[in-house]
DNA sequence: CAGAAAACTTTACGCGCGTAAATTTATAAA
DNA sequence: TTTATAAATTTACGCGCGTAAAGTTTTCTG
């Protein structure tokens, strides 16, 4: 440690006596030069607590090693959770990830990639807000630079997808629910905003024809990310009418079944699988609160570190190709069942 | 918009019939120009769609824009929703937010100031972790970037202190719970992280001693983040053993209490005012999720809002002046008694 | 309309680093 | 040791923009 700064790359080398290219090369990529020299600038790197000059370091550069990790909503557990996941992956590889949220608003989500775009970003990994994102924009938007979709697809846009096999959880989640009781109703957003949600829909519906039973779709009106609320109001109606033809309902996603968890508790019905219990309610994403609600929440769990750890990695290795892939890679990851109290 | 884009200041200078250095400044704060140069940048920009290189930009420029956002847990909606409310304040000024958080470890959040650093901001948000905050290096980081802290202070570190009049809260929340039923047990974590919790626990010894009341601390073994959990495996302990003086329980925060509600509600014991009722909780902050956890929770409100304006000011206040401040503000907002189910 | 002030243009240089090309030096293979 | 090859150095230029200084034009004031 010595009482005068080094200023720039110019200073480091000539104290370090290193050149000042090879410092540069190094910078970039701490493997591209010889061991020996390595530990040489580790060594002056510690002793003169020099940092290059970021900005200078990714002006001409064609790209830096910013990594985009844009969600939908960051207020949300669930992709606070994922994006944290992410976030873990991509600093142990060395990038740096700058993390972005939507609130919700397709115009937010354009705006965060054209924010990105200035960033000169190596990749970005996006969980787009569906129904309403813009097609066009973000495919004009992966065209420049590699994007790696994950959590909701949208077709042939981005150079893979990664997400959970809406298909498998539903139908282990109705198997389960069928074997140990009423077939369920399916309880779901009206106008949904993910389009996992119509994945699921349509996963429920074969499900239930698979087995015999008539499918019956319970849809909430409402718009927007406040799906506790949503389910909360549906769900009071629900237990107020009592004219439905099961005792067991599947959400189409945690915070929707926690909103109606809140419903019918408030309601007075009881939940759950005990003797004097009214209903059955059932979850799917295995969202962080659910194993607080009361009951406790019967989901299927989607694999955040999997989804999360693939997601990362497909990125990284399409960036080191520094090719565009030729075909694009779509990787499900299978739910677990997570029984609880609530069916 | 025309088919060639433009490619750096100059040519959209040519193309626009302003000057580099005029395009420079207007770039820098629009409202330095002449409101009919403004309109022709703006027309011109609009057209040929430019925007210029953040990197140069930054390079030269003592400070940038960048205003960091840092908080302790991102995954916790709490904090999750306060640094959107932020985000969206910084946005409105024309800076640009950039968001942190640190996983609850002080290693990480020492690294995301010393990130922060490197993209020179104008000046940092800043929730720190509290007890586990290497206090030293927080401090040099204050001396070099303007920093406003928020829902945690660290006595006499930073330019200024936005956050919640604990005693203010927990006195209201005691007396109304005094008023309506018996005095509470306090419900808290044994070593809290977060410094409020020292302020909430002091302020609920003082209340119950100006009511005449003998306190009661119900102290939660557990480190780290997981407060939900932490709630619920002290809770059970509670519940199970019944040894409680009290039948009414103030939780120190609202993921506290939903832990609690949760082995309440698991050991069978009904929440809340009404007749049949065994035990009432309250909790404090206002969580996102409070309105929904079974029963509804009675909490005292942090004004999220005004946290985040009056720190967003205070912030920019700051940089604009372009010099310390001579004093150290701390700004306290006042709780709102939120009555709902549980208590 | 003159004169002053404000705003803009022209010119020129610098920021800190990326990077290419030619040359020299170090390492590994024969 | 010689030779081939990999790695480092020297030299030189450029990236896109900030910004200062001097000159020119526009706008404002009375």
């Amino acid at each position: 440690m010595v009482g005068n700064k080094i200023r720039n790359m110019e200073e480091f080398a000539s104290v370090s006596g290193i050149s000042r290219p090879t410092l540069s090369k190094y910078f970039n990529d701490p493997t591209s030069v010889r061991e020996s020299t390595r530990k040489r600038i580790e060594a002056a790197v510690d002793q003169y607590d020099y940092r290059p000059n970021l900005y200078a370091m990714n002006q001409n550069r064609r790209l830096t090693k910013n990594i985009g990790i844009v969600v939908p909503y960051l207020a949300d557990p669930f992709f606070a959770e994922i994006a944290r996941t992410l976030e873990d992956h991509v600093l142990r590889t060395g990038y740096r990830p700058v993390r972005l949220g939507s609130h919700g608003r397709p115009e937010l989500e354009i705006e965060n990639l054209e924010n990105l775009r200035l960033i000169k970003p190596a990749g970005v990994l996006l969980a787009p807000l569906g129904r309403g994102s813009d097609r066009e924009q973000i495919e004009a938007f992966c065209q420049d630079v590699p994007t790696v979709l994950f959590d909701a697809n949208i077709e042939n846009v981005g150079e893979a997808f990664v997400g959970s096999n809406n298909d498998q959880s539903i139908n282990l989640i109705v198997d389960y629910l069928c074997r140990t009781g009423e077939p369920p109703a399916f309880f779901e957003m009206e106008t949904p905003t993910n389009p996992n949600a119509y994945k699921r829909r349509s996963a429920y519906l074969a499900a239930m024809e698979r087995l015999d039973h008539t499918p019956r779709l319970i849809q909430a009106p409402g718009e927007g990310w406040e799906f506790e609320e949503i389910g909360f109001q549906e769900g009071s109606r629900l237990v107020r009418d009592k004219n439905l033809s099961t005792d067991t309902i599947l959400c189409s996603n945690d915070r929707l079944a926690i909103g109606l968890l809140s419903a019918a508790y408030e309601a007075g019905l009881r939940i759950g699988l005990g003797a004097g219990c009214a209903m059955r309610v059932a979850g799917h994403d295995d969202h962080p609160f659910s194993r607080y609600t009361c009951p406790t929440l019967t989901t299927v769990s989607q694999d955040y570190e999997a989804i999360a750890k693939k997601s990362a990695e497909t990125l990284l290795a399409l960036i080191e190709a520094e090719l565009p892939s030729d075909s694009r890679e779509e990787t499900l990851f299978e739910g677990r069942l997570i029984m609880r109290g609530s069916a």
